[in-house]
DNA sequence: AGATAACCGAGACGGTACGTCATGTCTTAAT
DNA sequence: ATTAAGACATGACGTACCGTCTCGGTTATCT
């Protein structure tokens, strides 16, 4: 096996490639997201994606990455000196992407490729989801800066106050993900984190 | 396809595929497991297997409640008067529980299946972590009774706070999972419940 | 790599299998005859075809030989007392033969086989061309008891006077086969073979 | 597609080609001989190959004249006066050249290509196997001229006469192949081609 | 001498076929 | 009627080569 030379690649190929596997996910589902199917979609040969990709769940997260937004985009928070409002905007919004069928389907098919490859894994939480997170985090030390949040507390953990609850009910889908739900989420987290 | 009578099924079979099935994800994962490989394991029919089960998925499921546990025992928290201590003791287990390989695996593909066949949810949620969710709840509504927590919290959306965030982390594995980040937890979870 | 069970085989798959093959080879040669368009042109899965036969090569004889006459038939020869006008007629059938485009290009495809696959070659050998050696043979001896052939001639190498020089004529093309040629051959042959 | 200039041809690629080509069989067979594996043996592009050659059969085959003895040597036949001797010498020698593997994988293949590729044929037959033929059909001539043959004997057939039942043999694997075989062939062949 | 072709090595590309694996359906014999 | 056994059509897997197609890097002529 003999490491191919990225000098030489195709642009063409590889573009044609993430654009198949991505809209055959949207149309078809994971579930029946092959290599050939994409291949025969991006009207390629299947070794091209053997050669640059070892699976196809690497082939569908840089898919992801590539296609839905990229990685250029600005993920910061609002900060307009009311936490908890720019609390509520942020889960609202995370609500309200798990509930478009869309990007459910996407959000089902990484997570799913996390816990089938721990290769993976690195790569989507890191790329995908890291930097939401740590945008997050971001809000909050500036809110702990201006006093509203207590001084000590750690922000990772206060970043998964807030994120693990809707994550947790969206998997185990326990109960509907509302505006309601982010709201009391928001005013929980808040308790969690005031200063003493 | 007529519907089977299960007056005739036969238990010695169903045990042995169970089993098998269970074995066999502990031995080689669950990404490795196939139909064909229990049959071959129970030394049973392909057929009596499709049969009894829709998936490979509902027989996994179905072996984990018979094997792990099972659903008789008794999973009430405990109930000392200390709020903070008694959540201590259960999230430090469950991060034991996710530390240990084993039951990490088998964690693992129960959460794989739920993501990949929706009809699975029901089952799995309900019969397996359902009742951990429902012992918790019991126990802050204990807690409620003796004023400890704010009369009027959500407590599903209080048990999500509690299990959320280590639902999180160990999906994502941003941060390793230890006894201080339990409680750590339930410290922000008593803040966050605490009457006003 | 567990062997089949022959009693539960499917007469229709291997007829539909043999008979695919052997219009493939008529209708488009041996060389673009593949294991894939036997299968799809016999409405068989491959794995049907890999079960029962080593190689394309073993389901072509066997089509040969089920399709092409068979095994059944009297492959023996005239034997009116005048061996010249036997042979003469049992040659210029043969030459006849090689200049059908039809059974030329099986016979082409049969020593191709044997070329390749040395595992082929008692199939082939003993029961596509075998008997007609066989049957040569006999005639030859029937000769050898009218006093026609030497005694002491051997018979094998007989036959191969006979067949040996139009094989060859045919697999290297140094000349045209003809009747005139055949009747050369058996002219030679009996100079060889008169008593002393 | 431009017809390439032989006078820029590189020597040395061409040398290595058919050196690896010929090594290649003589180790591993002519089934597993490709064009990358020659090329990538030679260290040549696949492209070189391609340019100068119309299929590998055609590499061999000037590998085969190139390597093994190639056409610049005398081939004429021994002519003591004793025809019977002489060619019993001969086909003892070509009975040896049957029975070492060696070459007889050379001749294997050399055939193989023959039945595979009519465009072949003109190129094997005329440079690797008529000049034996050619220079038998002369020793023939001689005898002829010295009365041990008949002179209105058709020579081309004598020769097919001699060559064509060991080819029979050797081919058809229908018995051994032994220095007795080849003095029998002789012995009927002059009985076949005494003058009347 | 400098330009400019051709050939060269390397190897990526779109394809086709390979031989294997697992699916879910089916048939058979036995219990 | 259920079972163990396993053949079947289907379809995807990952690999091997095919023959074509760029790429830069040498030659080797031809201005």
């Amino acid at each position: 096996m003999k490491t191919p030379n990225p000098a030489r690649r195709s642009e063409q190929s590889r573009r044609a490639i993430l654009t198949a596997a991505f809209d055959l996910v949207a149309e078809t589902g994971y579930a029946k997201l092959t290599i050939e199917a994409i291949a025969a979609r991006a009207g390629v040969g299947k070794q091209t994606i053997y050669r640059w990709w070892p699976s196809k769940g690497a082939v569908f997260v840089e898919a992801v990455l590539s296609m839905g937004g990229g990685e250029g985009q600005d993920l910061s928070l609002p900060d307009t000196g009311d936490l908890g409002a720019d609390l509520r905007q942020v889960l609202r919004a995370i609500v309200d992407e798990y509930n478009d069928p869309r990007l459910e389907a996407m959000s089902r098919a990484l997570n799913l490729e996390l816990l089938q490859d721990p290769s993976m894994n690195t790569e989507i939480t890191e790329r995908v989801m890291g930097p939401h997170l740590e945008a997050t985090k971001e809000r909050l030390r500036s809110a702990q800066r201006a006093g509203q949040v207590a001084a000590d507390a750690d922000l990772d953990v206060a970043v998964e106050l807030l994120y693990g609850p809707v994550y947790h009910r969206w998997m185990l889908r326990t109960a509907p993900l509302t505006h309601a739900y982010a709201d009391t989420l928001v005013e929980f987290a808040l308790g969690a984190l005031r200063p003493a």
